[in-house]
DNA sequence: AAATAGATTAGAATAATTCTAATGTGTTGA
DNA sequence: TCAACACATTAGAATTATTCTAATCTATTT
């Protein structure tokens, strides 16, 4: 049993065709229980060892893309030099884990209201993020 | 007149040794009242225009990675394709505007205290950062 | 002032991301 | 049903961002 016809659904209901490499990565990304977090590079990682044929590296970043732009996915902001992926596009926050590179969730309600005292005239807020950095006690 | 000794000491107190591409790169991040944003690529420009003789990028990584390791300068998270820099690196936030792709600074007391309510066992918290995003009322 | 050790630079190599020509898919009309 | 067209998608090639490392420079010791 599978869900190809699941996520075929979900993605012509998007306004995307449901073509092999969206529907493998689907199910790389949509398939579990918990949230999760990932660079291109460490989705590239897995599709090549659970996928039967090969998808370029190019089409994982215009699919990222596409599914960010869907609202499926968001990207998180963290100063290194790759972009960091999360399934989980509720509002909330993250810790970033700088011995290992992890990213783990900080639900919204874990985080006490953010007041931002200043504005700028003209502009609107699109979004409030935080990010924790933690690292291993030495 | 100019400030090269003052940089020169600078450099030398931290155990750096002040070049060239160190003092020009100097005067152009730390000579000027306000906090100063900018981007390696930026900063390259900036540098092409002003230095009489050639910076190579590379130098200007290694220079950028050194002051921030130094503490004169932060690196600022923000989920695009590029890192950008700050040198103000006194415990702050910032705005990111969307439509402009321009950092501005937020005071520590332009927001209110946060308060995490998770905690990660064996991890201690290194820093905490908040990005507003804001862009243009349409 | 020459020799040495180590720091610094910058061209070359690599990694990350985007561009675009080729290919594939869905739709329309005969 | 099935061309043929219109547009979406893919993926190799090109570009851009970053890092590596051999060559060069600087400070120190003698």
């Amino acid at each position: 049993m599978n869900n190809n016809h699941i996520f075929t659904e979900k993605l012509r209901t998007s306004g995307l065709r449901p073509t092999r490499q969206r529907i493998e990565i689907c199910k790389l990304l949509f398939d579990r229980k918990d949230t999760f977090h990932f660079t291109i590079n460490s989705l590239k990682n897995i599709l090549e060892n659970n996928s039967s044929r090969k998808i370029s590296l190019a089409t994982i970043y215009n699919t990222v893309h596409t599914f960010k732009k869907k609202g499926y996915l968001k990207e998180i902001s963290i100063n290194s030099d790759k972009s960091y992926f999360d399934t989980n596009v509720l509002n909330h926050h993250h810790f970033f884990n700088e011995s290992t590179n992890e990213l783990i969730d900080l639900k919204d309600s874990e985080v006490d209201n953010i007041k931002i005292k200043k504005t700028i005239p003209g502009k609107k807020v699109k979004s409030i993020e935080i990010l924790v950095k933690i690292a291993n006690n030495k």
